[in-house]
DNA sequence: GGTGCGACGATTGTATTCAATCGAGGTGAG
DNA sequence: CTCACCTCGATTGAATACAATCGTCGCACC
C-alpha cells in the first residue's frame, strides 16, 4: 500500500452512499484501483472524505454488482479478472443486447431518443477530444439507455451490469480506443427512431460481432461496444 | 403493516449481516414480505435480531440484486413485479443457460456432477413430499450450480440473479407446482456426464421452453425451471 | 535450527447515538 | 369550505464508539 498523497482526489462536496458507490465504480473501471488490490473500509472512508458507514454500504452495492469479492473478515478486494473474462462478456452481451434493441424500436419514448442522439452527439465530441475515460463512460451509458428502452427491467439491469464491466475490461486490459463505433452508435439511434425492430437487432447483434472481433485481434477498436 | 407477533421468526442463532442478507432475500422470495411492501429498517433489525446496520448493508446487496428499490429518504421497499416480467426473465434465461449448458459439459469437475446428482435426489424427494418451498430453493440451485460448471464467472452470476427471480415471480404470481421437471433434470445431469456439449444445450433449451410455455398457459407446470 | 504456540496489532463486524429529511396532520387565513 | 403553511413525528443517513476475529511476529520449546 503507498502512502495516500491525496485524501480527497474528487472534493465534488460531500458525498452520501449512493455517491460513493459510484465513485468507487468509477474509480475501479478506470483502473484506480487495480484488481486484487485490497480495499480496506478506513482507506476509503479517507479517500472519499466519509466515514465508514457509508462505505461499507457501497462496498456491498459493489460487492453484488460483481467487482469486489469480500469474505468474512478477510476484507474486500477488487475482483481479479479471468482470462476468458472479457470474451464471456461480449458473447453475453451479444445474446442479450439484440433483443433489447429489438424491443426498443418498438418502445422507446421520444425523451429516449434525445437522449440517445445527444450521447451519439458527446460521444463522438469524446473521441475527437481524445478523452478516453469519457468516451468508456458514454459507450456504457448508450446501451444502457436502449435496454431502459426496450421496457424491461431484466433487460435494463443486466446490460447495465454488463456495460460496465465490460468498460472497466477494456480499460483495464487495453489503453488504446476506437471512433468508429460511434458512427455505428449513430445508425442504431436511426433504426430505433424509425421503429424498425429487425433492423436493430441487427445492427446492434453486427455492432457487438464486431467489438468481439476486434477485441479478439487485440487491436485497434476498443473502448468499442 | 400489522403488529409483529414474533420478533425472530426463523431463531437459527445470532444472523450477521450476510446471513441477514440470505434471511430477507429467502422471505422475499417465499411471498413472507410482498410487492409494493415497505421495509423499514427498524422492523427488519427486530425481525432478524441485529441491529440497523448490518440491515442497511443487507438491503443494498438485495436492492444491487434487484429485489428491492429505494430513494433517498423514501425508504426501501420490495420491488413490484410488471405483468411482462416472468416472460422476460425466462427468455433472458432461455438465451443463457444452454450456453452455460454446453460449457458446462466441458469443464464440470466430478464435484460439481456430484453435487448436481444429489440435487435431483434431493428435488424429487422434496416434490414427492410436496415440500414447495424446498423445491423452488432445489430448482434456483440446481441451475446456479450448472452455471459454476461452466466456468464462467459471468454467466454464473447472472443465472443465479435470474434463478432466484424465477423462483419468486413463480411463487408470487403462481400458487401450483410441478414434478416432471426433475425427470429432465436428471437427463441434462446425464448429458453433462457424458461430456456431451449439444446434448446439453439443446435439452436445457427444450427444458427452457417448455417452463415458457407452461408458464404461458398458466397451468399445471410451475416451479418449473 | 525448525516448529508450534501465544500475544499483539490491524481490520472487520456490530451497536449506540446524533443529525438531516420527508410526510402527515393540524391550523389559520382567505 | 379550501388551500397554503407550519409544526411535529417518523424514518433514513451518517458518525462515533465498542466488540469480535484474523494474520503476523516473536519467543520458547522440542
Amino acid at each position: 500500500m503507498s502512502e495516500q498523497g491525496s485524501p480527497q482526489p474528487e472534493p465534488r462536496g460531500r458525498m452520501s452512499a449512493q455517491a460513493v458507490s459510484r465513485a468507487i465504480r468509477d474509480d475501479v473501471i478506470n483502473g484506480v484501483h487495480r484488481p486484487g488490490q485490497r480495499l480496506t473500509e478506513e482507506a476509503m472512508a479517507a479517500r472519499y472524505g466519509v466515514s465508514r458507514v457509508p462505505v461499507r454500504e457501497a462496498l456491498r452495492t459493489l460487492e453484488a454488482e460483481g467487482f469486489l469479492h469480500s469474505r468474512p473478515y478477510a476484507g474486500i478486494a477488487v475482483v481479479e479478472l479471468d482470462d476468458g473474462e472479457a470474451e464471456d462478456l461480449l458473447e453475453v452481451r451479444a445474446l442479450l443486447e439484440p433483443l433489447g434493441a429489438a424491443r426498443a424500436a418498438l418502445r422507446r419514448t421520444p425523451e429516449q431518443l434525445g437522449r440517445l442522439k445527444e450521447l451519439v452527439a458527446l460521444g463522438q465530441d469524446a473521441v475527437a477530444g481524445d478523452r478516453l475515460a469519457e468516451v468508456a463512460r458514454l459507450n456504457s451509458r448508450f446501451h444502457e439507455v436502449i435496454a431502459e428502452a426496450s421496457g424491461s427491467r431484466t433487460l435494463t439491469q443486466l446490460v447495465t451490469q454488463l456495460s460496465q464491466k465490460i468498460a472497466w475490461v477494456y480499460s483495464v486490459q487495453l489503453p488504446r480506443r476506437a471512433a468508429d463505433s460511434w458512427s455505428e452508435h449513430a445508425e442504431i439511434v436511426r433504426a430505433l427512431e424509425l421503429g424498425d425492430e429487425e433492423l436493430a437487432r441487427s445492427l446492434v447483434a453486427r455492432h457487438i460481432d464486431r467489438a468481439r472481433s476486434a477485441y479478439r485481434r487485440r487491436t485497434n477498436v476498443v473502448y468499442d461496444s
